[in-house]
Parts: C-alpha cells; sequence; structure tokens
DNA sequence: AATGAATGAGAATTCATTCAT
DNA sequence: AATGAATGAATTCTCATTCAT
C-alpha cells in the first residue's frame, strides 16, 4: 500500500509542480507584455487549464509570482554565468562568456515560451522587463563590476559601465530573439566587440 | 462673467492653453512616479486647482493625456535636435551634438520635476520613464539610424547599433541624474567615448 | 449668479445629506437583519436607488458605515437620556425616565423604518444587534452606574445590577416592538416595576 | 489495513464517533472565537488532525456542526435541568435550581475552552455566543416559561417575564465567566433574588 | 465651461464545497 | 474513509468616465 501511495503522491506532488510552474511560464509572458500593475490574475490564469482559485492555491498574491519569476530566473541563469567566469582569463574572455551564456539563456527561455504557442505580441505601453530578467540584470551588473573593478584604470566610470555594458547586452538580446533566425554567435560577436572597442577609448582605460 | 468671477476672485482665469498646459504638467510628474496603469486620473488633477470634470474637457481620456505627453515632449526636442544635428560634420560630432542635447533635455526636465517639490516616493515597481522622455528616445533613435546609415560600412548591423547607442544613452542618462552633482558634459564625454570606440571595433567599420 | 450657484449648492447639499441618511437607513437594516459579517454592500446598497460607487462616496468602508451607525444612534439617543435624567429626583423617576426615553426612542426608529416598507425578518442565525443600539446600551450602564453608584448601599454587585438592568430593558424593548400595538407605557412600567421591586431585595439595598 | 495503519503509526485510530467530536470541539472553539460567519472550515479543521475532506465525511455544510453544536448543547443541558426541576417545589426553588444548573453548564463550558489553551483573542466584533448557548438559553426560556405559566396571575406579561430572566440570567453568567474568581453561588443568588423580587413587586402577581 | 457625485465594470482575494486519487 | 488541490461564485473596493446642475 505505501507503494501505491507512493505513486498517488508522486503524482500529486508531480501535478504540483507542473501546475506551478504552468502559472509561472503563463505569468513570465504576460508581466512581458502587459507590465506588473496591467497584468491581472486573470490574464495570467486564461493562458491555462486552471482556476482563480488554483493561483491562490500556488502563490499568496499577484506580487508573489512576481518575485517567483524573479528567483526562478536568477536561480537558473546564476550558475550559469559563474561557470563561465570562472573559466574566463581575462576580461574580453570573461564578456564573450557571460554575453554568450546570456543570450543563450534567453534564446532557450524564448523558445520554450514559442513552444508553448505564445508569441510576443507588441503592446501599447511597452514594458519588456520581465522581474527575471531584472534579476538577471542584477546578476550580470555585479559579476561586471567585480571584474571591471580588478582590471580597470580607477578613472573609468565603473556604474556608467557597467549599466551601459547591460543594457546594450539586453536591448540587442530583444532585438535578436525578434528576428526570425536567432543568431546568437553573432549578436554575440557584436555585442563584445562594441564593448571591447568602447572600453579601450575610455579616459583612464589601459587601452 | 469670467470677468467678474476674476474680480471676485481676485485671480487671473486661466485660459484654455493653460489648463492644458496645467494637466499636462501634472501629468507628466505622476506618470514619471507612478507610472501608465497605477497613475489616477484623480492624482493627476488634484496636483491641479481643477476638477475631473474639467480634465475631461481637456482631454478625451487617461491614454489621451499620455499621449499628448509624448507629442509634446517629441515636438519640443526635435527642433533642439535638429539644430545640433545641422552644426555636425561628422559622425563623432553628430553623435556628442545628439547626446548632448538628449542629456540636457532630460536635466531640464527633472529640474522641473524636482521644482515641483518632488520627493519622488519609494513606489512598489518605479517606472522613471514619462511619455515625453519616451518619445524624445525615440527621435534620437531615429536620428541616429539615419546619420549610421548612410556613413557606414553595410556589413554593420544597424538594427544592433541604434539600439544600442539608444540604450547606452538612455541608462547613463538615468545614473547622471540620479547623482548629486548632475554633470552633463562629463556623461556626454563618457558615452561618446564609448559608443566611438565600440563603434571602430565593429567589423566593415571605417576604421 | 451667486444666488444660483446657493440652490445649485443647496441641492447638492441636500441629495448629500439624503443618500448618507439613506445608506444609514439601509445599514441599520442590514446590520440588524443579517449582523455585521454576513451583511454585504451590495446588501446595503441594494435597498437604496444608489450604486456601490455611491456607497463608497459616502463611506470608506463597510466597517465605516457600521461606526457611523453607533455615533447616530449615540448622539440621537444620548440628549434625550441626558434631558430625563437632569429631572429625575429619585431612583425610580430616573429608571422610569431612562427606560421610557429609550422605549420611545427605539419605537420611533422601528416605526422610521416600518415606513421605508422594511420588515424585520427572522433571520436563521439572529444578531439583533446594531451598533447603533450597542451605542445606546454603553450610555444607559453608565448612567445607570452612576446613579446606583450614589444611592445604593456597597454591597450590591453594580456590573450585575446594571448589566441586568441594560438586559432587561433591551429584551423587553425587543419584544414590545415585534407586537402589533407597541404599548410604549405598559412596556415601561413592567420594566420599572420588575427592575425596582428586584433592586429593594437585594442584599444591602436599601428597601 | 487501519489495524496496519495503527501500529505502524503507532497511536489509535480515531473512530468515527471520535472524529465528530473532535471536529464538533474544534467547531465550539471556533465559532465562540470568531462566530459562524467569520469562521471557516479550514479554521475548524487545522484545530484537528483531519483534513478538509474528512469535515464533509462527518458533516455536510459548516452550518450543519453549527446545527450539531446547538442539538449537542441542549441535548447535554435539558436533563440537568429537568432533575433540578424535579426536585423544585415552588417557583423560587426552581428558579434557583435552574438558574444554578445553567451557571454550571457554561461555568464547564467555559473551563473546557480555557482548557484548550484558548487566549481569547481580540476580534473586530466579538461573539461570545456559541450555538451550544445559544440552544441552552432556549431551554431555560421554555422551561421558565412553563413554570411561569402555571404559577403566575394572568395580568402578568409571561413573555416580558420569561425574556426578562433570561436576559439576566444570560447577561450576569457572562460578567460570572468574565471575572477572575468564577462565583457560581454568588452569581446564582444575586439573579434569583432579583428576579424574586421583581416578579413579587408585577402587578397581578401574589405577592 | 466647471463641478464633483454617480455609475458600474472589473480587480484582487477568499472560501464552502467537490472530486480525483 | 481520507486527502487536499481545484473550482468559481461572491466579496470588498477602485477608478475611468459620464452627466445633472
Amino acid at each position: 500500500m505505501s507503494e501505491v501511495l507512493d505513486i498517488q503522491t508522486g503524482k500529486r506532488e508531480l501535478t504540483k509542480a507542473t501546475n506551478r510552474q504552468t502559472i509561472l511560464n503563463a505569468a513570465r509572458v504576460v508581466f512581458g507584455e502587459l507590465g506588473f500593475d496591467a497584468a491581472t490574475v486573470r490574464d495570467i490564469i486564461r493562458r491555462t487549464n486552471l482556476s482563480v482559485g488554483a493561483f491562490y492555491n500556488y502563490y499568496r498574491s499577484k506580487e508573489e509570482v512576481f518575485d517567483a519569476l524573479a528567483d526562478d530566473g536568477a536561480r537558473r541563469f546564476r550558475p550559469i554565468l559563474h561557470a563561465q567566469a570562472a573559466k574566463a582569463t581575462d576580461f574580453e574572455s570573461y564578456l564573450r562568456a557571460a554575453v554568450r551564456a546570456y543570450f543563450d539563456f534567453i534564446a532557450e527561455e524564448h523558445s520554450d515560451l514559442a513552444a508553448f504557442g505564445m508569441a510576443r505580441r507588441e503592446v501599447a505601453h511597452p514594458r519588456t522587463d520581465t522581474p527575471e530578467m531584472m534579476a538577471v540584470y542584477a546578476e550580470v551588473r555585479q559579476a561586471l563590476a567585480d571584474v571591471l573593478d580588478r582590471g580597470l584604470a580607477p578613472k573609468v566610470d565603473l556604474d556608467y559601465l557597467a549599466t551601459s555594458c547591460i543594457a546594450v547586452a539586453r536591448e540587442v538580446g530583444d532585438q535578436m530573439l525578434i528576428r526570425e533566425h536567432v543568431d546568437v554567435a553573432g549578436a554575440t560577436e557584436f555585442v563584445v566587440r562594441l564593448i571591447l572597442g568602447g572600453v579601450r577609448a575610455l579616459p583612464g582605460a589601459g587601452g
């Protein structure tokens, strides 16, 4: 009987995990399309087979899914980023690895969503920041700051630079995803060259 | 009768044009603080001497003020941008002029808002973009794209580049405004060098 | 024109006052029938010509109407009670005056409601305490305690006695209202005799 | 299988009857604390080892537990009351016996609840009546009415009187329970004297 | 025009009850 | 029987927009 229970419990647990993820996926799309404020809980559950009540079985509030989304993204991306960072020997290799990891991450994310039959629609008042991505930005920002902090002359404005790198990666990443053929390698190369060239041109930079 | 009222109340009756502008100013502040969704019409009129009813005499909807604000920004910024562009002789001088114009614009905007005594309150999910600024981004993006289109080797990915330039200017601009001393010249220099250096490093770029 | 405005304003103010009272009256009935928890805002506004929105124009929450109701009752009954108390020379005359005032008050209240075409229905889980009445009880309790405090031997348990008097007046009052012919004089006489006789029989009481 | 479970878990499986009682006990506490409306089924089962599903195996609805609780109280109290009534020879002895039995009952009930470690939390609109106690009131009311009906002159208003007696017993009972030292004898004496004295003073009463 | 109360659709959230396991 | 996730109607409250004055 305990075996039977295990199987039953196993099914239950599986369903629960699946539902949690289903809601999270739907929320990612909806927040991405509409932004936090405009997105309603009903918008989210409409994209699932679940009921309003089920939503609240899994998340205590709209805010909580939002946060869970951020956690989810950060949790999945952080190890990837760290692994790449460990292998890097200089700024260029770090930058290339980080950007590549980020583009791979969002490309995979993107195709996951696409597999769900979800197309990113254009919206009247665009808010493309998923909390997930915001968490990823924070990660990248910190890592960049760490590396830049060690390798660059003190005259470089670190905040400006970190923020610029993030911004470029983010925007080019979005552009990349919009295109028919998602070319991760090409986008990575573009960003790396642009940033490296730019950094070398900054006053006080080693180059 | 309005004359009678003027005399009685002792203050000049606001003209129609003035009222439109009053609402627009209030809306700029409120949308900047709360974003489109969270901002309510009552939030806006609370910052004026007008009534909800008056709001709807001047604008047909909340959305319409939002759009009007965007138009207003674009309309005010376009001549500035064009004037700078006219003086520019090469990509560097154009870039510097455009970025400088943009930073001047947002710095002025910023001090206007500050003059309203706005203590930017904590907001759950902060939105710093007024529709006005968003419109300005669009202007700059277009101008940059035009110039880049003419001046660069065909191999450069124009979308990526324009997008990157805007992103950098926008993010550095936000950083600049956050700081105690708003240093337009310094921020401009940073952005120009970064982008120029980066562009030169791109494959197919002239040099 | 100011005259016109006055009239208009006058009408406006009148409507507002009327609406406030309308909601209060409806709330009195609904809370009386269903109790605070079971009563819904929609139950209340259903008994008026107003909309949900109007409810929230006048009261910020369900709780606020509840409190307003208590205030209203206390505010209207307190002066009546005090006037009667002032004329009283001994415990009997005070008691009679107070009980009479209370019965007059609830009888009038009752006929007001009846005039609105509202009949007190029986309910599954009876909650007859209107916040209004609760406030009145508090008033009476205090007054009784004051009088008893002065006139009775210290051995009498004041809390028990005050509470008992209130309870008797309250319950007999409810019975009185249920009957076809509302006989305020008869009910008053019953209560006064019962309590007076009872008090004299208590140990330590003067009688 | 339940045997297997018993052995495995090391505790005796609760029988159906026990479960019913467990739920009833939990419900008594919860309804006492929160009242019918505010109490949720989950509040009730949270105080047991059972599940929501089990709740509905034993009772068809929240309302049904409420009623069962009332039945339970009435059923437990009726024999006590009747036993006392049997011994009574006149109105005074009956009254004393009935009041005493009632106070004993609620005192016991009260200490049961206290034994649950219940720190009667602050509740917005406190409800001290369990349905059980309400049923007991009804019992007493009926018994009193029966006796009064036989023993008093026809001029006495029976409804008023029965209602008054109940009201006094109920309120004094509540007061009694609030106090540090629960003095059943003292409270009984107070109520009996008050009512007896009062009854004798009524017009048409024998005394 | 200006006013601000009225409207009511729609949002987030709760909870009694059902039902698959 | 027991379990607890799923359901969705119902609740409180908000706010863009309308409209009588």
